[in-house]
DNA sequence: ATGTATGCAAACCATTTGCAATGAC
DNA sequence: GTCATTGCAAATGGTTTGCATACAT
């Protein structure tokens, strides 16, 4: 069995127990969204979730991706971000508690990454009357890419105002 | 001359050279907003900016407070923060360029926070092609309020259940 | 005088809600 | 059989857009 089927799996039995734990019903269209939501890799939205399924053949409406992405919220088996243009992104979150990005501010672009010294810092502050339970972490800049073509388009400009 | 007004006067000056720099205009709407702004501790959203105004006898639409919220953004005089309830919050964010939250996940509280550690651990992360400008930290836990109530809560459950 | 900025209302669009039909239990 | 869940369409509400008017330059 690969790696990404076992923690299919094991998101499938956390989920079971979850609905079972708030007598919830086990409907095919949960654990078909829950499949679709653990065979992607990185962020996605509603919208193309919807595509997703329905490219795969199985139809579900946006009303119960809804629905149910706060029920995969609620038990922590997906986690949500609002990178600030108004439409939510999602991403599986088996045992992964943190999560760490990059955003270019010129492109939009999203890169993430680990940092076990970042998580340890973060994990060791210890807040009065808190319990801290995972976190999010954005760091803001410019990606290699804008900044070559800011630096080009200056160059340009420079040239420009010398003739 | 208060430190909040030193803050408001500097802040002006760096909307006034920004406006020049971008042949934009200086007009009395775009000061009032800029001053209102630096009035306000902690996070808005553009619904209390605008009562907010109006309270203080100053009209202003909310399309021009949509329009000069993104001024302002791009002049790094305010930052923007996306909890997950889809009602953007902005705050003044005069030469801080670190912003570390605790959000509680059941109440939505939200405390911000400094710590040196921290910002000194994620400022020295290099990333390959990629300039860091700013970053904002986002812990999720639950606040001991809430706690409390949820503790209650199953107590008195378990005493039910007894009975 | 020129053209940008404002105010208002309409449009937009992600998300939520209401309700009849379906189907898990 | 009961009632939670689904699907559809309508409603909601924050944000954007279009356009006539006002006003900074």
């Amino acid at each position: 069995m690969e790696s990404s089927d076992k923690t299919k799996e094991s998101a499938k039995q956390t989920f079971t127990e979850y609905l079972n734990k708030n007598k919830l019903r086990k409907t095919p269209e949960r654990f078909a969204i829950l499949d679709r939501i653990y065979s992607i890799n990185g962020h996605f939205d509603i919208e193309s979730l919807y595509c997703y399924m329905k490219e795969n053949n199985y139809h579900v409406s946006k009303a119960t991706l809804y629905n149910n992405i706060n029920l995969l919220l609620d038990c922590k088996l997906i986690i949500k971000h609002n990178f600030g243009d108004n439409i939510s992104q999602y991403e599986k979150s088996y045992n992964t508690h943190t999560h760490n990005h990059f955003i270019c501010t010129r492109c939009g672009a999203i890169k993430e990454f680990s940092d076990i010294n970042i998580k340890r810092t973060i994990q060791s502050k210890r807040i009065k009357n808190f319990t801290q339970l995972s976190y999010s972490l954005y760091i803001y800049g410019v990606c290699n890419k804008c900044q070559t073509e800011q630096e080009a388009a200056e160059q340009k400009k420079c040239v420009k105002t010398r003739i």
